[in-house]
DNA sequence: AACACCGCGATTGTACACAATGGAAGGTGG
DNA sequence: CCACCTTCCATTGTGTACAATCGCGGTGTT
């Protein structure tokens, strides 16, 4: 019943002793993770004591972790039937999507105004990480790393509601393009990152602009939203019925 | 030590019995009507214990509700310390309008191509009901009842990402009137609300969105959030130091 | 007299025990 | 044989007890 993912109790605590206020992060980070980089397939239910047992605490941890994921939108918290990772239905990612180029607009608007010059080193760092993650053929590190960079760009534009609601859209993001993504193309081409960082730093806003919309027209443009989504679409539509504690095996019946 | 505020045991309620679920949002929904309508001053201490004994229910409860309102904004959870009401600075306020100008933008477009003739009957109904409690001199209620204007308009505006964010923006977007509204103006006026909902009737979105951007520009103007903002800015910097068991008595020396 | 240290009280953080809900399996009647 | 109902079990929801932490006041020392 154990699967080994981490068997991290809680850690000796290099730091002070007096944050135990981290666990609740220690937790929510690692479910994340695990989310994004599909060891947990959407659809998956996630017992609060199974959990517990995993990461060692007991399940008001796990409770407040979920409940976080939830708010976020990758988890899906059923009234009395316990949490599930979310599998977003096409709408839902049309909704997503909608909004975020709304926000990644206005984002880099302001990133162009604000943005200092250790924040833009900082996310030239990024798309280095980035690039080294998609040759080394990690996928999972990629879409995640790919969506930390959107994150970090709020940050340079300095304001504090943006950035909680691009945290929000980018997990959700993340979990679409797991589910969705075509083929075997790069999630974010990190060349379209690198230029908007030099349309940002040379504070062209109607470049770095465009340059945004086409990106998030590419990230689109490689998902099956449109019409022939009807596999992965169903198999989104089934998820949510199985109790899938072993993944990978079809238990619905056609 | 206990200030009357709401008396409320669990009401007998008129429902199922069974449906106990809800008793979070019942506390949610108290304690945030309260925060806005300044029953509960900027930098109150937000006991665990008391509100539960306020309310008839566990700590538990209580700390759900305080994490969801924190997760929106309106109450700061200090690690070890407990929950305060929060009191958004005006760089704070600033970042709100900001986000909440491009987020009323884009459901104001929305709602022109997607509401419904139910929802814009809707609308008009919340008018009526803020038109009744800025004539009763409810401030409070007209605060409130403004917002869930908004949030409504978001709903029509049928984008799921958007709608949750939205209503944090307006939680926030509440509190920020609550605590630097200068005179004794209207928040809302409601006039500007019907016109906007004729407007989208007649699907005219320039016409719409023009209105919502004179409409916000209103609402700034009545805030004292540019520079006259000393005194009240003052107070939200003390705001958060005094550990107000009992509002409204000036604690700190000028 | 002022500073620093130590212990105390209050409040939050965590874990656990019990109650309640929902689903599933088994039994019975049609 | 199928459908419906009943019973049971697994899992979540809630309350409460205990432990940890922080701020504060007293006391001793320089």
């Amino acid at each position: 019943m154990n699967e080994q993912l981490q068997p991290l109790k809680k850690q000796p605590r290099a730091g002070k002793a007096g944050r135990s206020g981290t666990q609740d992060d220690i937790v929510y980070a690692h479910i994340f993770e695990a989310i994004l980089e599909q060891r947990l397939a959407p659809g998956t239910k996630l017992s609060e004591e199974a959990l517990g047992e995993i990461f060692g605490v007991s399940r008001t941890i796990i409770r407040r972790a979920l409940s976080r994921l939830a708010h976020e939108g990758v988890v899906l918290l059923r009234p009395n039937r316990g949490a599930v990772v979310a599998s977003p239905s096409v709408e839902e990612a049309r909704q997503v999507f909608l909004a975020r180029r709304l926000v990644e607009r206005a984002i880099t608007e302001l990133a162009v105004q604000h943005a200092t010059a250790e924040q833009l080193l900082e996310l030239r760092q990024m798309v280095n990480d980035e690039r080294d993650s998609f040759s080394r053929g990690d996928r999972g590190a990629g879409i995640r790393l790919s969506g930390e960079f959107h994150l970090k760009l709020a940050e340079a534009a300095k304001n504090a509601p943006l950035i909680s609601f691009q945290r929000s859209l980018v997990s959700q993001t993340s979990l679409i393009i797991a589910q969705y993504e075509s083929g075997n193309r790069s999630h974010c081409s990190y060349d379209e990152h690198t230029q908007l960082i030099d349309a940002i730093e040379a504070r062209d806003a109607t470049l770095a602009v465009d340059l945004m919309m086409h990106h998030m027209d590419h990230i689109d443009s490689k998902l099956n939203l449109d019409e022939e989504s009807a596999s992965d679409d169903l198999h989104a539509v089934f998820s949510h019925l199985l109790q899938t504690k072993k993944p990978g095996r079809p238990v619905a019946k056609l």
